[in-house]
This record gives structure tokens, C-alpha cells and sequence, in this order.
DNA sequence: CTCAAATAATTAGCGCGCAAAACATTTGTG
DNA sequence: CACAAATGTTTTGCGCGCTAATTATTTGAG
């Protein structure tokens, strides 16, 4: 059979990764965040007063790209930082009432989406836990 | 159990996406090619001498976003854009003899990132299949 | 006690995905 | 033939992921 384009993993993880940033994209704008804010507050929303560095831990994320995020989320009223008293060169990433507040109403997002998609909850899972096989596997050698 | 952020379907695809470009990056460093540009280049190793709308649908890259990938390779040599003698609103884009070159040495990557990791070809092949099907169902209903 | 090494966070620069607007060309209706 | 609509590409602006360098603070060896 005559080889294509989808026959890569790298494509085809690449184009649903940006599949699904854009199908959340018109659901985040009503909560005035874009789709990495989403994943940030998602970690913070699970557990809130982290520094920095604990929190790039948990979403795989460079503290450099991180920083801005946060920083951005900030300035939206949704968190504070604040140096930590205990290490001046820590801060303290906690939610405002405002970004606590959200979680009720982004919980809904994820039900929304999956509505509109006719695709098998096991089906959805899989690819979840194979994904995250990967980035484990992938993490871990480089 | 405690909820974590794995559990989320866009934060495993997120991650292991971001893993994969990052695991990839060392290895196109040799062919002086970013991730982006490895999957137009493996888009244009299947069919020479398209469009550049041709090109955003294989890629499913805004075109937009496509224009300055592209333009980025020309200045690299490895492919030309000439207006089309039969529409001047169409580019074509077409490998030059560097960039079909690099096809044969390009294709070893793969092979050796999965010899890297310790995934069954099985289910690497079951995630690609996923992300499809991910893909194509979220552009239907977007 | 001093200071090199380590740690935490930030900044800078680059490449990219996206949406929207703009520009150039082609098409097809009236 | 005129011109509105459509098409193809480009540009602009924004947000983000990454690497590397930088800054500020803490740690621990000597």
C-alpha cells in the first residue's frame, strides 16, 4: 500500500494535539484562557499553593515557558505569586477566588467536547494511557 | 481515587506531543531541520511539486502557519516555491535535489527513536490509529 | 566565616500554530 | 465587458514550547 503522511506517529500525534487545541479553543474564550492557561489552572485546580518548580514538574513544562503562563494567569486575576517566606528564591503559586471559582464551570468543557465526538469512552482512554506511556518512555531516554 | 492530570485526555496529548518533538529535536539538529519542518519535509517526500493549499490539507497546517515553515525550508534550500505558469495565485512547491536527498537519511530517525524506547510496535501503531481517528472526529465537528 | 556550587525563577531569542486581515489573481454572473 | 465573489497566498499579532543565559538566593565544603 502505497505509504502516507498518516502512517507517522509523529504526525498523527502532532495533528491531534493541535485537533484538540483548536476544538477547545472557541469553549476556553468564554473563560477568557487559551488552551496551556487551561492545562496550568487544571494542575493548580488539583492542587493549589506550588512553587514554580513543582509546578513545571507536574505539567512537563520547561519553567520557561512556564513563567510567562503564570505570569499571564496572574495578570487575568486568576492567581498570585508570592515569595515564599521560608526561600526568597521560591514563589508561591495560589489561586485567587476568581481561578478557584472556574473549576466548577471548565469541569463542564471536557463533557461538552466529548458529546460532540462519537468516539468509544475506552477507546479515549486507551489513547490517554498510550500517550502518556510515550511520554513517560520518551522522558525518560532523552 | 485522587483525581491527578493525567487523567485528562488533552493534558496526555499535550505531553506526550511536546515529549516526542522534544525527543526529536537532537536527531533533525543533524539535518539542520526543526520537528515542524520534518513533517512538511515527509509531506513532500510523498508528493513533490504541490501547492501550498495542497500542502495545508495533507499537513492540516493552517496555511497561514505553513507559509513561513515553508518559506524557512527554501531559504535552506531544500525546496523552491515558483508562481504556477497556470494560476499566478498558486505556488509551487517542489524538493530540490538537497532536500530529496535528505529523505533516505531522514528515514532512519524513526528507526532509531524506537529503538530508544521500549514500546510494543503494537501499540505504538494503536496510538497513531487513535489520534487519527481523535484528529478527524474533532475537524468534523469544528 | 568565606565562597563555590547548587537551586529557583526570569529573561531573551527562536520557531511555530492559529485567527484575522490584507493583497493578488481567477471565476462566473449579469 | 464590468465587477462582485471566490480563491490562493501572505502578513500581522498573539500565545506558547524550548534552549540557553542571567539573576538572586540558599547550601554546604573547606
Amino acid at each position: 500500500m502505497k505509504p502516507q503522511l498518516s502512517d507517522n506517529l509523529c504526525f498523527a500525534l502532532y495533528t491531534a494535539s493541535n485537533a484538540l487545541t483548536r476544538a477547545y479553543r472557541p469553549l476556553l474564550e468564554r473563560f477568557d484562557l487559551t488552551y496551556g492557561q487551561y492545562l496550568v489552572m487544571q494542575a493548580l485546580w488539583l492542587e493549589d499553593r506550588v512553587s514554580l518548580t513543582e509546578l513545571s514538574r507536574q505539567t512537563r513544562l520547561d519553567p520557561g515557558s512556564l513563567t510567562p503562563v503564570v505570569k499571564r494567569l496572574e495578570g487575568k486575576g486568576m492567581l498570585t505569586r508570592t515569595v515564599s517566606s521560608e526561600d526568597e528564591r521560591r514563589k508561591v503559586i495560589a489561586l485567587t477566588e476568581t481561578g478557584q471559582a472556574l473549576q466548577q464551570q471548565a469541569a463542564a468543557l471536557k463533557t461538552e467536547l466529548e458529546q460532540k465526538t462519537d468516539i468509544d469512552p475506552e477507546v479515549i482512554d486507551t489513547l490517554r494511557r498510550h500517550c502518556l506511556t510515550l511520554a513517560d518512555q520518551l522522558t525518560r531516554v532523552c
